[in-house]
DNA sequence: AGCTGGCAAACA
DNA sequence: TGTTTG
DNA sequence: ACAGCT
């Protein structure tokens, strides 16, 4: 995305810009005219190069300032990208007659009051025309840099749905237009009926037609001050028109009905009646329960969508009498079922749209909502305080889903304990998104031995370990990450170890730099933004990597790299290690038999067709939507299995990667014992294989042989799946073969397993060098003391955060732990 | 200078 | 036991 | 033909 800042104030803009590049590794782009040169970006002559130069890059983080003093014309072309995104800085007088005065030399005299409204009327005049048409505006009221910092984070800058809708946003933001045409005195309400993402009607609220409008008296109940009976009403819904207007023909199997405001009981029964199959509310904190019952009664979808667009200042929606206020239920028994912290089968509908066009690549951590009957006014409050909306679920495929049901039945008429959900909404908050709640309360929860959240370690970019270090999915860095990587892969094929452990390292640390290294100067780490202290960069020696890195900076290339990578005997080696049961060893021998191609060595019987085809279609990519479907179909059958599963996909998925190697996803189940679980992969897998769906088991499932208990290592199954279009495969008829690992464990270590199968390598061996040093050993299932080795009990852990926590780690969100 | 560098399971 | 794998 | 730590 390219985004461009204008504003009044000097220094906001500059806490924006060191914010975007701190946090999202935004480059810089201005024009050479406009500001000193300085560290760090791009510079360009004119406009229209700059904006040539984003459109080429659009895929990367890019934020210009030069866009203040430009002409209409050129804002115009800049805003025609569909990458682009024009914030307005806005600042208190204060801050912004502050900022002039530091720009000013020290010898000038103080700025007086008529010399600086002479400066702002000018200054202000000349940006009124950009500033008006921002699509975003933040307004800086603080005086602090970290007061800001605070602001900036909660406005998202880089939530992809301000450049380009999801379908959710997209027709809310028509069912908003829609009430624009209201009539009604009380309220504007729209509604926008949608059948296979496509407006059917839409609707807004007033009177019937040839009836004098409301808002022309045309409505006694909604014109008079005095409180009438609903009775009295003559005003349509904007739920009735769009459900009128359509008619009960053109709804069909799965029509969606987008409503401003969550609809009232009444347009709830005809919504029923109609058979619409999902509404989705915006303005709704307060949730009609009668409708809420009823839909769920009647199997419609609830869900609610904030305005994502806005900026959080933005919040003037008020909640005034509505014109079915008297219908909202003062829910005030707490004692019932609704207000159990629960997950149902319909708060788990993932939102419409969004992830489809994931392609490109890191998804921003927008706060996501979770649909939780909590009735409790002090978890609302402090979900409020915290920024989390409690309301209905869009909960990511890539979180850990899990079930109502997953609550154990012992304690099914029980509350979850308020602390668990002051953990999960602090946990929540800390994370970014929502997460799951079934997990806090999945065992015996001892409210006494955590008080977490509040004092998480912050990630340490100097850090020789990468599980301190924050790695993107993109680095500023990438080709010069690549050539790193080369050289490792040679030094493997050459079995040197640890020159390749060196090397990779050596990328893990470049990955890892937040900014476009250019010299060699870059190559140590800046200790802060304002000073020029710098450190020596950890795993990046003096002598032979540094060289090589001086080398890329100064021709572009590493030239041994090329060198290999050109060479016809490393291709042959790197087409053998794709093969399953093939690494380096005898990879390095096959390749130096003197074969020049793989089509050689299987006339030479060395390998065989079937590997090397198989090979081929396990090297493709596979979309983040056919990750999701093939993790569908197989939890749809472990459900078949095991009642209430939990279940996470991991790997490059849970990364925010847009393509995954392969599927791993990690089963669990409350209550049960590894060797319950076991059976239920064994099952599983004979059943997937029935269906034809899993064609190759790669290993042998490991079964748990009742005598030996020592045995509590999660198994797990290796397998090949045929994934054809209806999974979600781009090729339309034809079948590719995917790899997926289902591992199933123990409900205790479920967020280690999570930890260890997210990854990355590096990040896993970091973790676990960093443990020894305290004596703790960790693998995939359980951590222990090396020397007395009792084992150190996980049954408290909340959380993948909360462990990490736990272990004195710093929480490095999932997507930044590409260190790889 | 000398030692360490992630780790366990499954297979050949 | 060494190699391959996640 | 690696780098950090003691």
């Amino acid at each position: 995305m390219f985004i461009a800042l204008v504003s009044l104030d000097k220094n906001t803009v500059q806490w924006t810009l060191q914010y975007l590049s701190r946090e999202h590794n935004f480059t810089q782009l201005e024009l050479e005219s406009q500001v000193p040169k300085e560290r760090g970006g791009q510079r360009f002559d004119t406009h229209t190069q700059m904006i040539e130069y984003a459109t080429q890059h659009w895929q990367s983080n890019l934020v210009t300032t030069s866009l203040h003093s430009c002409t209409c014309s050129d804002v115009d072309t800049f805003l025609r990208r569909p990458f682009t995104l024009l914030v307005a800085l806005e600042s208190s007088i204060e801050n912004i007659k502050k900022s002039l005065t530091q720009q000013l030399p020290p010898s000038t005299p103080a700025l007086d009051l008529a010399a600086f409204l002479r400066w702002f009327d000018g200054a202000y005049r000349a940006q009124r025309d950009t500033l008006s048409r921002a699509q975003l505006n933040i307004y800086n009221g603080h005086e602090t840099e970290d007061a800001f910092v605070d602001v900036l984070r909660e406005a998202n800058i880089v939530d992809e749905q301000r450049i380009r809708p999801s379908w959710d946003t997209y027709f809310m933001e028509l069912a908003d237009l829609a009430s624009q045409r209201s009539n009604c005195m009380k309220r504007r309400v729209g509604a926008v009926l949608t059948q296979d993402k496509r407006v059917v009607s839409t609707g807004y609220n007033g009177t019937p037609k040839g009836l004098l409008n409301c808002a022309d008296g045309g409505c006694k109940r909604c014109n008079s001050g005095v409180e009438m009976g609903f009775a009295e009403c003559l005003c349509l819904h904007a739920e009735e028109n769009a459900l009128l207007e359509a008619g009960r023909g053109r709804i069909g199997e799965c029509a969606v009905l987008y409503c401003n405001t969550c609809p009232c009981l009444g347009c709830a029964v005809k919504i029923v009646q109609t058979g619409i199959s999902q509404v989705v509310y915006n303005h709704g904190y307060r949730v009609d329960q009668k409708t809420l019952e009823l839909f769920r009664n009647a199997g419609v979808v609830l869900r609610h969508t904030p305005m994502k667009r806005r900026a959080p200042s933005d919040k003037s929606t008020t909640d005034e009498e509505c014109d079915d206020s008297d219908e909202i239920a003062q829910n005030q028994d707490q004692d019932d079922n609704s207000s159990q912290a629960t997950l149902s089968e319909s708060d788990l509908a993932p939102a419409e749209g969004g992830g489809d066009h994931s392609g490109s690549g890191i998804k921003s951590s927008t706060i996501k909502t979770a649909s939780i009957p909590l009735n409790s006014p002090s978890l609302n409050q402090l979900a409020t305080s915290l920024g989390l909306l409690i309301t209905h679920s869009d909960i990511d495929v890539n979180d850990v889903i899990v079930k109502s049901e997953c609550l154990p039945n012992k304690h099914k008429q029980q509350h979850a304990h308020p602390s668990v959900c002051h953990h999960w909404l602090r946990d929540s908050a800390a994370a970014g998104r929502i997460l799951p709640i079934a997990l806090y309360v999945l065992d015996d929860y001892n409210p006494n031995n955590s008080e977490d959240g509040s004092d998480d370690l912050p990630p340490n970019p100097q850090s020789k370990n990468a599980c301190f270090r924050i790695h993107p999915l993109n680095s500023p860095n990438e080709h010069l990450v690549h050539a790193l990587r080369i050289l490792k892969q040679d030094r493997v094929a050459r079995d040197e170890r640890w020159n390749a452990l060196a090397y990779s390292r050596a990328a893990a640390m470049v990955k890892s730099f937040p900014h476009r290294i250019r010299s060699k100067d870059d190559i140590r780490l800046q200790l802060s933004y304002d000073s020029n202290d710098t450190v020596h960069t950890k795993n990046i020696g003096e002598k032979k990597i540094r060289a090589k890195i001086e080398e890329y900076l100064n021709y572009g290339r590493i030239s041994e790299a090329e060198t290999i990578q050109n060479s016809p005997s490393h291709k042959l080696y790197n087409a053998l290690c794709s093969i399953q049961g093939i690494g380096p060893r005898r990879a390095y021998e096959l390749s130096r038999t003197g074969a020049s191609s793989l089509g050689e060595l299987v006339e030479r019987g060395s390998i065989t067709q079937e590997d090397v085809t198989l090979a081929q279609h396990l090297e493709l990519g596979i979309p983040r939507t056919e990750v999701s479907s093939i993790a569908g179909v197989v939890m749809e059958n472990a459900r078949t299995l095991l009642p209430h599963p939990t279940h996470a996909i991991c790997g490059g998925y849970r990364r925010g990667k847009s393509e995954s190697n392969d599927i791993d996803i990690l089963i669990t189940h409350h209550g049960y014992t590894l060797q319950q679980m076991n059976e239920f992969l064994a099952n599983l897998a004979r059943r997937l294989q029935d269906m034809g769906f899993l064609t190759k088991l790669m290993r042998q499932l490991s079964l748990s042989d009742g005598h030996s208990d020592k045995h509590d290592y999660q198994s797990t199954l290796l397998g090949v799946v045929a994934s054809s279009s209806k999974y979600g495969t781009t090729d339309s008829a034809q079948v590719t073969f995917r790899r997926v690992d289902i591992i199933v464990c123990h409900p205790h270590s479920f967020h280690l397993e999570v930890l260890a199968w997210t990854g990355s390598v590096m990040y896993e061996r970091d973790l676990r060098a960093f443990v020894k040093r305290r004596n703790l050993k960790l693998n995939a299932s359980s951590v222990y003391n090396e020397h007395t080795n009792n084992e150190v009990d996980l049954s408290g852990i909340r959380s993948e955060r909360h462990l990490l926590a736990f272990l004195h780690l710093p929480w490095i969100a999932p997507e930044n732990r590409n260190c790889d």
